[in-house]
DNA sequence: GTCTCCTATCAAGTTTAGTTGATGAATGCG
DNA sequence: CGCATTCATCAACTAAACTTGATAGGAGAC
């Protein structure tokens, strides 16, 4: 069978989310707690176009949740989604014994 | 003090490189130990010029090493890389008395 | 009701990323 | 030496992502 070969759209989804400085900066932003947008358009320097771009990347890739409250959307980041993420990650770890394998190359 | 607003753009860069599919199944690949270029080619189905162009930003974000001997370029994953970006990941995640902060909204 | 505030979405433009096929450099073999 | 193999890099193209400015919708204030 094949190896734990995994390499799921899902996961790239994920990772894609938090290649850009912009969504790390937010992302950093809702660590101690929830914010509505405009809060973050105050924190970070980014209209509000392009914040709520962002934002839905963020959420698209699950990394964090939205709660609208009054004219205000608060946004936080999903502990689970953070959790799973590092598991991903340990995944990539090469084995203890990952050495060179036998048989030689090509 | 700044809270640890780090959104640095080398944290992105190696983001950036775990975006992509074909990255992930090459790291999943080198999982069990390093491997040349054209070992590759056989095990994922991709020409030698993408696969030439991935493994470099793979490497230019420091998630693999390479290694030459004689006509062949080993490629491993550099288990330390790993190891921080877990770190870098769990500094994600929100503090534990992470609600609604106090003062309203804007 | 009208008005304002907060946010999402859209269309247009720019930038960045990925693919392809070709070329070139380095290694080793006969 | 000439030749084949392995890999990196380049130029040209396609596709995806990001930014901007404008528009629209929903919620509350008046």
């Amino acid at each position: 069978m094949a190896a734990p070969t995994t390499a799921s759209p899902r996961e790239a989804q994920v990772f894609h989310a938090l290649s850009d400085e912009t969504r790390l900066a937010i992302l950093a932003r809702l660590r101690d707690g929830e914010r509505c947008v405009c809060e973050l358009q105050g924190l970070l320097d980014a209209s509000q176009s392009r914040l709520s771009f962002h934002l839905r990347t963020l959420k698209d890739a699950g990394l964090v949740r939205d709660r609208k409250q009054g004219r205000w959307t608060y946004y936080a980041i999903d502990a689970g989604a953070v959790d799973s993420l590092v598991e991903a990650i340990t995944a990539l770890r090469p084995w203890r014994d990952a050495g060179r394998r036998g048989g030689g190359c090509c």
